[in-house]
DNA sequence: CTGTTAGCGCATTCAT
DNA sequence: ATGAATGCGCTAACAG
């Protein structure tokens, strides 16, 4: 059976209030009452139970972290660095899926923070994006963090990388290998990382005095199958391409698989690079050049700035990191 | 602020009882007053505190899923068909890293299941084997279910599917394309499942009159790296294998990565064949052949067994599925 | 320094 | 069919 707090007190000879001053470290308890009490703790194994401290003080030491991905990856790691530094700080982790394109999406998240007791939340792209979610959090005073946000940055601390100039960098560096006709995949719509991802590409060929080509840019939706269908379509072009810039791991590892199938080698054919939440890119290295996206960095960050300290109403973070992983080709002779 | 039952109750005119019998589809309510209740709970977005409740009841309607596993495609797929059973059944799940190395294994768990007033957990591989940790639920009356276990199959229901078959399955596919040299890169040691592929194999090739070269079985680890090392050993074997099994995706993964690095085309040089829990797997098709493992199926079904009805002591779910994707080629010419 | 009392939000006897 | 009182395990005033 599990020991209660009373089985405790009873047997260091105490009362449970003084029990609950050693538990939760409070001062005015004497060095002797207090090792007792410590004995009788782990004499008992007793553990406080988190439902009755949630509702005796007003918290429940639970946050929530909200998702709405199709990247399995991304979704491990994000859940990863966020549970680190819960765990650090002695909070408990509600890891919550949730659908943005549901009627009922506020409410049930709201429900979710009614029912647990969450003390705040930390939103996850797309999640992060979501007007009538944040309205509503502010509107009941929850505290939260964004990871990524796309808007309404004002609002609340959050956590990015740039994804403008990353994105940038990386057109720079494929022209740079002598590359002229870049393609690139386009995230989902819903992520407001597709559009400033987007946004570097541009720049970038502007930068190198390329011009865009509109049939080299195709919308894909940040998961495997639609960076699969994307290269086949730029790769069955009467100018196909010489390097294709898939803005994230999923969409490019279907980039990969494209070209395998139609026989065309990677990187001596065709250059491929994308955005890399480490294991996914490793799996497909070394055809693939990609940006370095720390994704359980951004997520251990920003549950502290949720939990630990007083933090700044913004904070920027993480600059982006270029990094090169096996060796991508200039663009192969026609 | 957040509602209460006592809010509710006020709005509808009754006492909080009544609201609770509502809640919880008790009868003796009428008609009208029930409707009543119910019209304050939506007006009010009234939500029962799950912290409350689990103190009030027994029971907390938590459930936790224990895990310690390098694969981050095994986790997500794990929790999502852990999750989903939880949701229609009313349950909220606790997703619970671990370490079954650490001297404080047990003694985690313990401190969990106290903290949070688990109603049961789910273990998964290789939490599912540790044997100090199953003697230790049973002592304490803890219901648990265990996904894929190895040994002590008596003690709890369980979900698995047959991976001696399905290994020995693969096997003999690939010496029916005329492969007779097939390697194997063999799980992490603390799986079970690590044994039993490697058993399958073993049977696979004496059903097809193969001796094993003890040259072409390679230890791994059920994790990328491992299965990329094993390959680069195995391809600059003297006489290198012209099929290579890797008993999980991961591995699989490193496989095709260590091909591609040496030049070698797959599958026209060299068959890999593997496990597969579908995305990784498309991500390297068309070279991978797999066996279809449905980890999101296991964990789901594990889930119902432990929260749905009464279930028999031992459920053998699923059959093995062999799939082919792609072409896997016959041995090229030496 | 330590103990007593009163809730936190809900379910659960037992009355009515 | 409905309501008042009691307690789940713990913390938070408020004594002493």
């Amino acid at each position: 059976m599990r020991p209660t707090i009373r089985d405790v007190a009873a047997m260091a000879g105490v009362s449970i209030k003084t029990v609950s001053r050693v538990l939760n470290n409070e001062a005015h308890v004497s060095k002797g009452t207090r090792r007792r009490v410590q004995e009788a703790v782990e004499a008992l194994r007793f553990r406080p139970s988190m439902a009755a401290r949630a509702l005796a003080r007003g918290r429940s030491h639970q946050v929530a972290l909200l998702y709405d991905n199709p990247s399995p990856y991304y979704v491990y790691h994000a859940q990863t660095g966020a549970r680190e530094r819960c765990r650090e700080l002695g909070f408990r982790l509600i890891f919550q899926e949730c659908d943005i394109r549901s009627s009922e999406f506020v409410a049930e998240v709201r429900a979710l923070i009614d029912e647990t007791h969450a003390d705040g939340l930390i939103l996850s792209p797309p999640v992060t994006d979501q007007a009538a979610l944040l309205t509503e959090l502010k509107r009941r005073n929850t505290p939260f963090v964004r990871i990524a946000p796309g808007n309404n940055k004002g609002i609340c601390p959050y956590t990015y990388i740039d994804d403008v100039a990353a994105a940038t960098e990386m057109t720079r560096y494929l022209a740079g290998l002598g590359h002229r006709r870049i393609a690139f995949v386009v995230g989902h719509a819903a992520h407001s990382s597709a559009r400033d991802r987007l946004r570097g590409y541009r720049k970038g060929l502007e930068a190198e005095g390329l011009a865009e080509d509109p049939a080299l840019v195709r919308q894909g939706r940040y998961d495997y199958e639609s960076g699969r269908t994307a290269a086949q379509e730029l790769l069955e072009l009467g100018r196909p391409p010489t390097a294709i810039f898939a803005s994230n791991d999923d969409m490019a590892a279907g980039v990969v698989s494209a070209a395998h199938e139609l026989g065309i080698r990677i990187p001596e054919e065709l250059s491929v690079a994308g955005y890399d939440d480490t294991d996914m890119a490793r799996a497909l290295w070394p055809p693939l050049t990609t940006i370095h996206q720390p994704t359980r960095a951004l997520a251990y960050a920003a549950t502290d700035l949720l939990l630990g300290g007083a933090p700044p109403a913004t904070v920027r973070l993480l600059e982006h990191r270029l990094v090169i992983r096996g060796s991508t080709a200039p663009p192969a002779k026609r």
